[in-house]
RNA sequence: GCCCAGGUGGUGGAAUUGGUAUACACGCCAGUCUUAGGAACUGGUAGAGUAAUCUGUGGAGGUUCGAGUCCUCUCCUGGGCACCA
């Protein structure tokens, strides 16, 4: 018998499949019901494709070979997200142009892929920094420009000076770059917004409608925050301004002794004049401008200064309050200001200790001396609201003091403007008016110009190009600018899903019978550190087309799976830093791309961290050395010797096989999937070699087992599928149905218990009565030591499975 | 501090609705084969005990005939967030 050399066998099936077209799909044909199954696509590092990437999209191919055998017509598409800062950061380095960089990264990642065994259609690839893809990138940016989406304004951004870019809140790791870990700074720059807070609500509620992991949702409703309360006025003495305040308590209002604004609050410049101590107030407004977030956060004790001279009047019962500015008042949310009820809130309560401001009491239910009651109760020291409960009173107090119930967000609106050449171009020009223009759908796509040095000097890249100065001169006329920002690489993957369906149409992002056969995306794989950026960016986008009529739904993906870290043998991340990264390409060399995804879905259920231990992925090896030669020794053996025959016995296990094996698939189970094809292995080996099966059973369990397999190892079954007299590829086979009437045993283990605890194991018929195994349990040898002499107080019987006995101690 | 996830043999991990704890695999031990090493194959492997048996799913309680699974409290680990009014 020939040895098990993955190397060659693999190489020679993935030529095959690439000469036949294995994954070629019509996406026309409606024959067959559609399933559309997603990845995460890659952005092309010059790394390659790391073990992260191989498990997921192992797991999906897993999936779409499954789908496809059960007679489903399967999109499984796959495509780079090829716009980013490494191929610039590569491109200041080295001075090889992006594009390059990018082109040759992807040509290798697609190489790496293909030795995984990944069945994709790279024909049908999506690569956004594509002109042709990039085209529909500016023109859904201009529908959203025309539908008011996006709109333009001058914010203290994040800073990061080594990127020269501003990086949008959510990117912001320990007040560092993610991308490269400089420190941030505050700086005020002009760029571009979407207005994803338009779709909080709707951010929100939808994710009723959507099967995905439940922890992800509550991570996403966390992230946009949502906050219901009230705002509310508290006119300033003695002028016609008021300051308001958002509060989540407004049923607390008559516990309120101060009022704080942020210390960047434009009221507080505007009563300049009347404020007595101006010169303490500036000190510490410039005090806070200097604060980086980091210092904010770590600020252990609370601090602000009273603004002396000026006083609000509590609309509830006129008392007069101090309006103090301190930092932990934040002027990005709510209204930047707030009342402050230190009996009934942890943050005021502290402040209010330090300041030696009253303490009143309004809720009662606990001691508000020693720390702030927070809980509900009843209402006391407010007037006519006394002995109302908390819900109530929200609403009816903020109605008496003229207050209005709203909800504000933490979720901020999407600033996607980046100061940096690779990237998809804004399609705006400016008139010398300095009014934005967008840039007709003729001339799309916007193309990036070519004529750019990439040495960040503080400008953008793109203001230093000739060509992209003449060309908007040329078509909109003298003194006209160009756009120089680029989009954040988010926007790009922000509605990629969409052109799949459709990757070569040049007159839509993609055509309404592809669109309206093809959406919403069935299955979506990919990392759960996603949750808070690319997946609420997709959402956004998504909803925002359906707003415009550009699509018929407003969900993209309609159930989501996350896989996990995949970690070294110790459980640490993988880093260069530490040097413990490993390649996939090293595996699939040392150990064959079949045992690098059978153990990858082996080592962990898929949502869980996989560690890669070099050491245990010889268990799957030596799994698959025993496929290979079990299964030439069952074909090539001979036929019944003895009498015996075990036919049915090779029929129950490989029933009960498929019956397990489809169920895990179907529910993304992959790793006791394996354990399941392992077990059935081994119990059914003693049993063919003993030549006690016919040549009918045993050819039917080869097809059989192999099928069901090669999801898994598509090489060595294809190769085992071929050897065993078969033509046609094993991937335009059908799913094996399960036999019902091989799923009966005759007889089972029906355990014993007194007292809950395991006494005797008994072989009866399945169909035992309750009645008949009673008698057989009670006249019991070993069941006899326990309950000989007790009274037996009852007995609980679970059909096929155990019979407890309980009896009094 | 808040939010999320998770604690099961020496290790990765199994365990329908509460119903045999530790499937499958690694490692280890013994044996077979081999000049030897490796590989392969066979058997064993939660702990304690000669044994009957007892103890065991981070810890403490509880519900139940019966708890890894449900409830309460608590400890620990990993990840995320940052004073959110």
């Amino acid at each position: 018998m020939n040895k098990y050399i993955p190397s060659e066998i693999e190489k020679k099936w993935q030529k095959v499949w690439e000469e036949n077209n294995s994954f070629k799909i019509d996406k026309d044909d409606d024959s067959k019901e559609k399933y559309y199954i997603l990845d995460m696509f890659p952005y092309p590092s010059g790394t390659g494709l790391h073990m992260g990437h191989t498990e997921s999209y192992t797991a999906s191919d897993v999936f779409y070979r499954f789908k496809k055998m059960q007679g489903y017509n399967v999109l499984h598409p796959q495509g780079f997200d090829s716009f980013g800062l490494p191929a610039e950061n590569y491109a200041i380095k080295t001075g090889v142009k992006p594009a390059e960089t990018t082109q040759k990264n992807i040509l290798n990642y697609i190489e790496q892929m293909k030795s995984l065994g990944f069945d994709y259609d790279f024909d049908e690839k999506v690569i956004t920094s594509d002109p042709g893809y990039y085209k529909w990138t500016q023109w859904i940016f201009g529908k959203f420009f025309e539908n008011g989406l996006v709109y333009k304004k001058t914010q203290k951004t994040n800073w990061c000076s080594s990127c020269q870019t501003v990086i949008a809140n959510e990117q912001v790791v320990d007040a560092k770059c993610e991308r490269c870990g400089t420190e941030i700074v505050q700086k005020e720059v002009p760029g571009w917004f979407f207005k994803i807070t338009d779709f909080s609500d709707e951010l929100i509620a939808d994710l009723a409608t959507v099967d995905w992991p439940e922890y992800t949702k509550k991570n996403q409703i966390n992230w946009i925050g949502k906050s219901q309360g009230a705002l509310l006025k508290f006119q300033i003495k003695g002028l016609e301004n008021s300051i308001e305040v958002f509060t989540t308590r407004p049923d607390t209002l008559f516990g309120a002794t101060y009022v704080v604004l942020a210390p960047e609050h434009k009221l507080v410049n505007e009563l300049k004049d009347r404020i007595s101590n101006w010169d303490v107030i500036e000190k510490y407004i410039i005090q806070t401008q200097n604060k980086t977030e980091l210092d904010r956060m770590e600020a252990k004790e609370k601090t602000g200064e009273k603004l002396e001279g000026v006083v609000v009047v509590n609309p509830a019962n006129g008392q007069e309050l101090p309006i103090f500015i301190a930092d932990y008042v934040l002027a990005g949310y709510g209204t930047g200001a707030i009342m402050a009820v230190p009996a009934h809130d942890e943050r005021d309560f502290e402040f209010a200790k330090k300041y030696d401001l009253p303490i009143v009491e309004v809720i009662s239910g606990g001691d508000v001396d020693e720390k702030a009651y927070i809980e509900n109760g009843e209402l006391v020291n407010s007037g006519k609201f006394d002995g109302m409960s908390v819900e109530k009173a929200k609403q009816e107090i903020t109605q008496v003091v003229g207050g209005e119930m709203t909800a504000t967000y933490r979720l901020r609106d999407w600033s996607f403007s980046r100061q940096r050449y690779w990237g998809c171009p804004i399609p705006i020009v400016y008139s010398p008016a300095g009014e934005a223009h967008l840039i007709p759908e003729k001339h799309l796509p916007w193309k990036l110009p070519e004529d750019v040095d990439f040495v960040p000097t503080g400008v953008a890249p793109l203001s230093k190009s000739e060509e992209l100065k003449k060309r908007v001169e040329d078509i909109f006329g003298q003194g006209w600018t160009a756009e120089y920002d680029t989009m954040d690489t988010f926007v790009d993957s922000s509605w990629y899903f969409l052109r799949y369906p459709d990757p070569h149409n040049e007159e839509s992002f993609c055509g309404k019978d592809r669109l309206k056969k093809w959406m919403p995306v069935d299955l979506y794989i990919g990392g759960a550190e996603h949750t808070y950026m690319h997946l609420l960016y997709a959402r956004f986008f998504t909803k925002a087309m359906h707003k415009i009529g550009l699509i018929d739904f407003d969900e993209p993906f309609l159930k989501l799976r996350h896989q996990g870290m995949v970690l070294d043998k110790e459980g640490k991340k993988m880093s260069k830093s530490k040097g413990n990264v490993i390649n996939p390409d090293s595996m699939v060399e040392k150990f064959g791309a079949d045992a690098v995804r059978t153990y990858m879905l082996f080592a962990a259920p898929l949502e869980d961290e996989v560690m890669w231990n070099e050491d245990n992925i010889v268990g799957v090896r030596r799994f698959l050395d025993k496929v290979w030669s079990s299964f030439q020794m069952y074909y090539f053996g001979g036929g019944i010797l003895e009498a015996e025959n075990n036919d049915k016995q090779l029929h129950i296990i490989i029933n009960k096989t498929i019956k397990k094996v489809t169920n895990d698939i179907e529910n993304l189970r992959f790793n006791t999937a394996i354990s399941e094809l392992m077990t059935a292995l081994n119990s059914v080996k003693s049993l063919v070699l003993k030549n006690t099966i016919s040549d009918d059973a045993r050819m039917s369990f080869i097809k059989k087992y192999l099928i069901i397999l090669s999801p898994f190892a598509p090489h060595i079954t294809e190769e085992l599928w071929e050897m065993t007299g078969h033509k046609e590829s094993i991937f335009l086979q059908s799913w094996p149905e399960v036999d019902e009437k091989y799923l009966q045993d005759d007889e089972i283990e029906m355990v014993v218990q007194v007292n809950g605890r395991v006494r005797e194991r008994l072989m009866v018929a399945c169909d035992v009565t309750e009645d008949e195994i009673k008698e057989t349990a009670l006249e019991n040898a070993k069941v006899k030591v326990f309950t000989e002499g007790k009274e037996i107080k009852k007995i609980i019987f679970v059909p096929g499975k155990l019979i407890n006995i309980v009896v009094q101690l």
